[in-house]
DNA sequence: CGTTTGATTGACACCTTTCAAGAGACGTGG
DNA sequence: CCACGTCTCTTGAAAGGTGTCAATCAAACG
């Protein structure tokens, strides 16, 4: 039953207002009344597990979700029935906006554990982009920020080695954990290496070999998905960036 | 003197109403009022010469632009100086979007050929997008464009091998000359073999490899940089695409 | 506790890069 | 108009990084 899917969930905060992510996610610049109305024309759904889609790339594009807790990956799907893993989600992050415009989702979320969402229904948002200002540029904002992204990916994928891709991977969730206040050097993978293999565009076995040598050069320790940065200069020095240079993809966030 | 440099060109259509290309560029879905006011802010410049910049990373992000004739490379530079091209832009195409709210433009769009560029200024762009909702949708759906091509360009960089990625580079450009009106199998690339190279991710002298391939195949015929594509629905298959596929990567266009 | 899934490691193959050289196109100036 | 230099494109041979295949190991799970 329809109602029961959107109702609120014990724990969890109800409101954009008294969310503690609302300054990282959509709300990021709105006033207190107009977080009001765009809390209004949220819908918050019961968690979706691990392995469960969010949306499915071909089927019709109906609204763009922010994530809540847990983490997803999004990927497309090519003719041949290949996947290519285009992002991972963590947290006060908004995904579907790739769909703007285009009718059908595409590409396809999946959760990498149990994961709660706000969906907001794209025709009120459409309104809501209408009359508030602030809350158009911030999707203007959050739509740039995933272009520098993507590009940034092309230039991972089309120039870095493997041990250049997995540097410039690592640092990438170390800053946005650290943004969300967690640590910076100790943190836990959500996704497998399988996920990020297929995302930095290398094999399973490379993955598994480029660790190995990070950790035999103490850059990182890692335990499973539990991952410690030892050395992230070496690790910054590798991915070919500076820690000021690639602060200027995250600035919607910040 | 800055008067001279906005001065009207002899010849050109000065303004989007009566521009041929205003049913592909960003008046596309606005009234004829609406497109007035969007006339009234853009600014036309003289040509820029092949070779030239229009923008560079890490500049103030004043503008962005739309191709009015020629075309041009966009490219991001990483931090030990390589480039990695991230898009060509022809005819009724906007670019710099990508440094909405970035405060930096983060990539440099150079000449190809002799270029002529509609200038919109941000400012008074963000004014006209809270008050036109149809050009606001239209900025969105670019960017929505723009992300979808940049996740297709992944998929590519990260799975496709090189005959298979020339095959898809091949057709997107015929796609794309189709859509303004010229051959679908007959046109002059406007860039070099390095530029292509470099934006597929390979080598030049591989992409030299599988031109003649291609040519002893019977799948193309190649003259400098003229093509003729001989057998779409080979490359087609080689590209790992249907036609109906790649449509709706460009649906903004159509 | 057996089964299954995910991660690691090694050996070998292959596609693409690199290096090197030559051919062709283009613009310039004599 | 042709000679010349420069740049682009093409072609060949060899090297190398990463993928593939296969086996082992570890962890998760029922």
């Amino acid at each position: 039953m329809k109602t029961s899917v959107n109702a609120p969930l014990r724990g969890a905060q109800p409101h954009c207002q008294t969310c503690s992510l609302n300054a990282l996610c959509l709300p990021l610049s709105l006033t207190e009344s107009d977080m009001e109305r765009l809390d209004d024309i949220i819908r918050r759904g019961r968690p979706i597990q691990k392995g469960q889609l969010l949306f499915q790339q071909g089927t019709e594009f109906q609204s763009v979700f922010a994530v809540r807790t847990g983490a997803l990956k999004t990927y497309t799907l090519a003719s041949n029935g290949e996947e290519q893993i285009t992002g991972f989600h963590l947290a006060s992050e908004l995904i579907g906006l790739s769909g703007y415009n285009a009718g059908t989702y595409p590409l396809t979320a999946k959760a990498l554990e149990t994961t709660t969402v706000c969906e907001i229904p794209l025709q009120q948002l459409e309104q809501l982009a209408d009359e508030l200002p602030d809350l158009r540029r911030q999707l203007m904002t959050t739509m740039g920020t995933e272009i520098r992204h993507d590009q940034n990916m092309m230039l991972l994928l089309s120039k870095k080695n493997a041990e250049e891709r997995v540097a410039s991977f690592l640092l990438d969730i170390s800053q946005r954990y650290q943004r969300r206040g967690f640590s910076a050097t100790h943190f836990r993978l959500p996704m497998s290496r399988v996920d990020i293999s297929n995302y930095l565009g290398l094999a399973v076995e490379t993955i598994s070999r480029v660790f190995t040598r990070f950790q035999k050069n103490e850059l990182i320790e890692t335990q499973g998905k539990e991952i410690i940065l030892k050395d992230s200069d070496t690790l910054y020095d590798l991915a070919g960036l500076t820690r000021a240079n690639d602060e200027c993809l995250h600035q919607a966030e910040s």
